[in-house]
DNA sequence: GTAATTTCTAAACCTAACTTGAGGTCAAGG
DNA sequence: CCTTGACCTCAAGTTAGGTTTAGAAATTAC
């Protein structure tokens, strides 16, 4: 059992966002006789694989229903954190592919200036994209590291 | 010269969201003698590329200092626009290859179950993920269209 | 000329993912 | 015993990208 202080140096994460993600579901830390959270040597793995899922950039509620996956009275073995990173193989793979045909449908759209035309490919390739509706649209997602 | 109202129907956003990009310097209407807003054609293909840029994931950070590279004074050109969409491509290639290199390494990982480690291929690959600070923490980004 | 739209501004509200701050408690060292 | 540092809770603030609302003024339609 170890304390959130050290469960924040061996996963990199801060203090706060840790409690955060106690309450988000995301982990289920026990208490100590004083009050203060005890966490589990596993729990450095999950949160792990919260920080990765993330950088992946699944939403911390597609997280939490990944990590429900996992057997819940018994610590993980590595053959269950096998198959999650099978999902996650195959959600990166159809991510790539989504890229790969904006990536072809813009070349298509470069030379013939259509870049205007709520017509163009581009547009309706972004399916959800059109669902509007209110809140954010962070719809079609995917943010880029900072170039261009 | 057309009206909000006119430009909203003919590129799909909002009114709201129209009004929301001028305050963020994304268009610059004129105004007629009773203060309302008047957008040039021009706007139409602007505006769309805000769109586009956005399925791609770009922040309208990012897209404004984009538009700046169109020329100020004079209505954008195919070719002004065929030079943006070659950063564009450009772009994302390089977000391609970083999702490709992610997956290689998870398929290293999957194997050896190391998930938990910090010293994990995965993490060191998130470059910038480590910079940390504050604020919230977009950082490596790359929202995915939600399956897994 | 009047009714119905549209547009205007400003401010408040929304979600996601956290951080920060206030005010108080717990545990270890001297 | 007292101080220091780690921890606790709860509330409010932050950024991004907009939406909603309210009250007023301008346009358009008949």
């Amino acid at each position: 059992m170890i304390s959130i202080g050290q469960l924040s140096q061996r996963t990199g994460l801060s203090v706060s966002a840790i409690r955060f993600y106690e309450a988000e579901g995301l982990v289920f830390p026990g208490r100590n006789s004083g009050g203060q959270r005890r966490f589990m040597r596993s729990d450095i793995r999950r949160l792990s694989f919260v920080m990765i899922a993330q950088q992946f950039g699944f939403t911390l509620g597609e997280i939490r229903e990944t990590l429900a996956q996992l057997p819940k009275e018994r610590t993980p073995t590595k053959e269950d954190w096998a198959m999650i990173g099978q999902g996650f193989r195959r959600a990166l793979d159809m991510r790539i592919e989504t890229l790969e045909r904006l990536r072809d449908n813009l070349d298509g759209c470069i030379g013939c200036g259509c870049l205007s035309l709520p017509s163009c490919a581009l547009f309706n390739q972004g399916d959800a994209a059109s669902a509007g509706g209110s809140g954010p649209r962070y719809l079609m997602g995917d943010k880029p590291p900072a170039d261009l």
